[in-house]
DNA sequence: TTTATATTAGTAGCAGGTACTAAAATTTAG
DNA sequence: CTAAATTTTAGTACCTGCTACTAATATAAA
C-alpha cells in the first residue's frame, strides 16, 4: 500500500480489521508500511483490540448463534403453548437477516418463525410439514418484533393437523399462512 | 469432579472440551483435579490442541458458515440462469440442517433456496416476495443435493411476476412452489 | 520386589501481544 | 529559519497460555 496521512491510515485500518479480523499486528505493519508500534499506536486510538481477543469475540459470538440456530429446535421464543390448541412465540429481527440493498427480511426467517411454531404446537413425538399456503402481507425490516400466533383449527384422524399462524408487527399482520403437519412414527419414514 | 482413572478422564475431558472449548488447561485441571500437566498429556494423548487454537478454529468455522448465510444472497449454488425465464441451483443438504429427532430436514432450508431461486430469476433491482404456495412432497435427509428449478410462468404489468419452483431430489420431487414476487422501488418502501 | 504405567514438578522458550520510556523524524506555527 | 508540537520508530520488561523437554514420585501390575 501507498504511504498515506494517519487519519486516512486509520480508517482503513479500521476496515481491514473489521473484514479480516485474524491479521497480526505485523501483518498490517507491511500492508501498510509503517511500523509495529505505529499499529499498536493505531488499534489503541481506535479501541481496537489485539488479535487473540478479536478471535475470542468472533468464536464466542458466532459460538452462540450457532446455538440458537441449530440447538433450539424452535426459531424465536416460545411464550405461550396450549398443546394441540394454540401457542405464542415471537422473533427479533436484525440486520444480518435482512436483503442489504432492499434492508426487508428474508422470507425465510418469517416462514421459519411460523413453521417452528407450528410445529411446537402439536403433542406428537415426530410431525412433518405438509403443506403450507402463505402469503406475505408487508415487508418487515430489522430491529422489529415478529409476533407469531399459532391455533389449530382441525385434527383429522388424529394425524392430520390444520394450523392457522400468522405473524404480526405490533397491530400490522405481516404474513399468514396454513400448515397441514402430518404426525408420522420414526421407524416409517427410515430411507 | 470426583477422582477417576485415566480411561474416564479421557471421555469426559474430550466431552467437556467439545462442549466448551474456551477452557484453559489449568481450568481444566481444577474441573478434573489433576495437575496442569496431566491434563496436557491427556490431550496430547487425544489429539486436541491448545485453548487459542481451538478458539481459532471455532472463530474461522462459525466464520465462513456465516458468510455463506448471511453475505450470499442466494442460498445453494446458482448452476443456470436465463434472467426472467428460468434457473437451476442446488444445495447440499448436511446434519445441521435436519431435526434431531427425526433426520429431516427442516423445511425453511428448502423454502430458503426456493425463495432466493425465485429472487434470483428476477431481472429487478429489487423484488419482494408477496405470496407463496408451497406443498411439501416427501421428506429431506441429509446429505441429500436438492436441485431447484425456477421457471418464470408469467409477468404481469412488468412488476408481478409468477414464479414456480420445483425442487428435486434426483427424479423426486420434494417440494413445489408457486411465488409471485412484486419489483417494488428502493425508495418506496422505506419505512 | 521389581517393573511398568501414570502423575507431578520444574525449566527454557515461543507467539502475540501490553505498558512503558525514549529517541528520531516530520509537520506546523511563529 | 527555528522552535514547538505531533507522529513515528526503537527498545525493554512483562504477561498469558501454552510446547517441549527432563526428571522425580506415586500407583498399579507382574
Amino acid at each position: 500500500m501507498p504511504k498515506m496521512v494517519k487519519k486516512e491510515r486509520l480508517k482503513k485500518l479500521q476496515e481491514e480489521i473489521q473484514e479480516n479480523p485474524f491479521l497480526r499486528d505485523e501483518e498490517l505493519s507491511e500492508m501498510f508500511d509503517v511500523s509495529i508500534q505505529t499499529i499498536r499506536l493505531d488499534r489503541m486510538h481506535l479501541n481496537i483490540p489485539e488479535l487473540r481477543e478479536r478471535v475470542k469475540s468472533v468464536a464466542t459470538e458466532n459460538h452462540d448463534k450457532v446455538k440458537t440456530l441449530s440447538r433450539g429446535e424452535i426459531v424465536g421464543e416460545l411464550i405461550d403453548l396450549q398443546l394441540n390448541t394454540s401457542a405464542i412465540s415471537f422473533l427479533e429481527t436484525d440486520k444480518d437477516m435482512v436483503f442489504q440493498k432492499t434492508q426487508i427480511v428474508k422470507g425465510h426467517y418469517i416462514f421459519a418463525l411460523a413453521e417452528s411454531l407450528a410445529m411446537a404446537v402439536i403433542d406428537a413425538p415426530v410431525a412433518i410439514t405438509g403443506v403450507a399456503n402463505i402469503k406475505y402481507t408487508k415487508p418487515v425490516f430489522a430491529e422489529q418484533r415478529l409476533v407469531a400466533k399459532a391455533q389449530v383449527t382441525h385434527i383429522r384422524d388424529g394425524k392430520e393437523y390444520y394450523i392457522h399462524v400468522k405473524v404480526n408487527v405490533k397491530e400490522d399482520q405481516v404474513f399468514r399462512s396454513k400448515f397441514i403437519l402430518t404426525a408420522i412414527d420414526v421407524e416409517g419414514v427410515k430411507r
